[in-house]
RNA sequence: UCCGGCGUAGCUCAAUGGUAGAGCGUCUGGCUGUUAACCAGAAUGUUACAGGUUCGAGCCCUGUCGCCGGAGCCA
């Protein structure tokens, strides 16, 4: 149609910068009102929406216009002009109009739609400006990382993804087939890491890691993205401080550069601003006393008694709203009663749950035994105590993996941390320092069951110049599932793998 | 693997064991500087699958499959 070239192409959000100039977008059309003797074209390029006008005075591109289809594919050329009564407060008056390509009937609506259906069309989902948000903040919470690292001498390792078996945990373990010998992905990159620290100091990886774990779980994907420092000549306190500003700088980051993003999540910005060091510290000990007292029993039967009133009162609300739907006489009145019913059966239905188990998460923290390791309802019952991160350190040995330095002063416990995120979101991070001995490190394999032979070059690190070392991995789904608030840690990754899905 | 829930139109959901429906979306027409536009009309179903009970099954029973949540395990 008409031509599009000799005017500079627009990002959409920076189009108010542009009032009075002759722009080309490109891009998809989100929304259409249309008719009569002018169409409102709403157009998404990946940096925002603008409301383009065209009129019936400019025929062929006025035909083309009343003719787009939800995400057809289009370039534009039009002048920038105010308009209080566009979003934004610009629109484009549209002078041609070339469309790519026009879109099929797009499956996505507006409107509510289920999980599964969603994640069955994550390719055509991502469009969504809450999934663009998500992914948004998701590459600043990397680049976040890597900027700390990099700021302070860091260098990043890339650790192999194909890894030969070690002897613990093969259930949870992914194997491929390799020339016809089994061969396993990664679960962590550590003991290579701690390789690389002694080359170079300090040191870094960020990559996939695979847990078969048989987890359906709102916490759980098969395959997700770890970070993980390793730092030479240190000792836990340095490790753990490394850990407190690693988490202080990539909330600061996503609190500076997206409270719009933050916002359309629905994302109290509040919640970020108070990640500040210190984080409270916790010996597991100390946990353990407060799992046991009385004062965790108060707060939950108080707790499990205000999610009673709350079921009560989204059980009324429901039914006005399940009312409304019935009797709305508009078509879109009745869909946003439904939208607003669904919603709260679904908050109905989870406060019923909690109700369930509360009761049983209550039981076993009461009865919990000094020794064992924190489960999950535990690590809620603690973060919720807090409005900020919470270090929970010196775990028994028993309950921790072989690598873990045994605490000199009392040999029950390792020198370790765990760092639970507030509101009930829990483990994000777990760290340590490295048993650097090898006799001790010799011992505690043969304690867990571990044949030192299928270690031999992990210990080679204790023969050659070894030292005081640790580090930490931090999963990067599970931080970005706290600092967007959100209930599933299947968003937050472009393409999820769940125990139960593959597809896309 | 175990426990619980769900499966009806493209989507979100209705339907005492008794004629399968609504809204959205799609298509057609009208109308308007519109803001999830509006108005009118049309098309759309192997009620997940396989058996069983019944005069009659979307609904009850059995099995299978799929999805969701939880437990164990974990970041």
């Amino acid at each position: 149609m008409g031509e599009t070239t000799g005017c500079p192409s627009a990002d959409i959000r920076e189009l108010i910068r542009h009032i009075g100039a002759r722009v080309t977008l490109r891009g998809w059309l989100y929304g259409k009102r249309a008719g009569g003797k002018v169409v409102f074209l709403v157009v998404r390029d990946g940096t925002g929406l603008a409301q383009c006008v065209v009129e019936a005075s400019n025929a062929a591109a006025f035909a083309a216009a009343e003719d787009l289809s939800q995400e057809s594919s289009l370039t534009l050329t039009g002048t920038v002009r105010a308009e209080a009564r566009a979003p934004g407060g610009a629109e484009v008056a549209v002078e041609t109009l070339d469309v790519l390509q026009r879109a099929e009937a797009y499956p996505i609506g507006r409107k509510a739609h289920g999980a599964d259906f969603l994640f069955s069309h994550r390719h055509l989902w991502l469009r969504a400006p809450r999934q663009t948000a998500l992914l948004r903040i998701r590459h600043t919470v990397v680049q976040a990382v890597r900027a700390f690292f990099d700021e302070r001498g860091f260098t990043l390792i890339d650790t192999p993804i194909l890894v030969p078996g070690v002897g613990e945990d093969r259930q949870s373990l992914f194997t491929v087939d390799y020339f016809g010998a089994p061969i396993y992905l990664t679960q962590t990159g550590q003991l290579y890491l701690e390789s690389a620290c002694l080359a170079l100091g300090k040191v870094y990886s960020f990559g996939p890691t695979f847990r078969a774990e048989k987890s359906k779980t709102r916490r759980h994907l098969t395959e997700f993205w770890m970070v993980e420092p390793e730092i030479a000549f240190a000792e836990l306190e340095e490790v753990m401080a490394l850990a407190e500003g690693m988490v202080t700088a990539v909330a600061a980051a996503v609190l500076a550069r997206h409270r719009d993003d933050l916002a359309a999540l629905g994302r109290d910005a509040a919640a970020l601003a108070r990640i500040v060091a210190p984080f409270p510290r916790l010996t597991y000990s100390e946990a353990v006393d407060i799992l046991r007292g009385p004062e965790t029993r108060a707060r939950m039967e108080s707790g499990m008694s205000d999610s009673r009133t709350q079921l009560q009162a989204r059980m009324d609300e429901l039914k006005v709203a399940e009312a409304e739907a019935a009797a709305a006489r508009k078509g879109w009145k009745q869909e946003q009663a439904e939208t607003r019913a669904r919603e709260l059966r679904e908050t109905v239905q989870e406060l019923e749950r909690e109700l369930r188990v509360a009761p049983e998460h209550l039981a076993l923290a009461q009865s919990f035994e000094w020794g064992k390791d924190l489960g999950g309802s535990d690590e809620t019952i603690l973060s919720r105590r807090f409005d900020r991160p919470v270090f929970v350190t010196e775990y028994p040995r028993e309950a921790k993996a072989f690598y873990m330095k045994v605490k000199p002063e009392d040999p029950r416990v390792v020198c370790n941390f765990d760092l639970l995120a507030p509101e009930g979101y829990g483990e994000i991070i777990g760290g340590s320092q490295r048993e650097e001995r090898l006799p001790v490190l010799l011992e505690a394999m043969r304690a867990k069951g571990l044949r030192p032979e299928d270690y031999d070059w992990y210990l080679d690190l204790r023969r050659y110049g070894s030292v005081p070392h640790g580090g930490f991995g931090l999963g990067i789904e599970r931080v970005l599932t706290w600092l967007c608030g959100l209930q599933h840690v299947r968003e937050t990754i472009p393409f999820p793998r769940t125990m139960g899905r593959v597809q896309p």
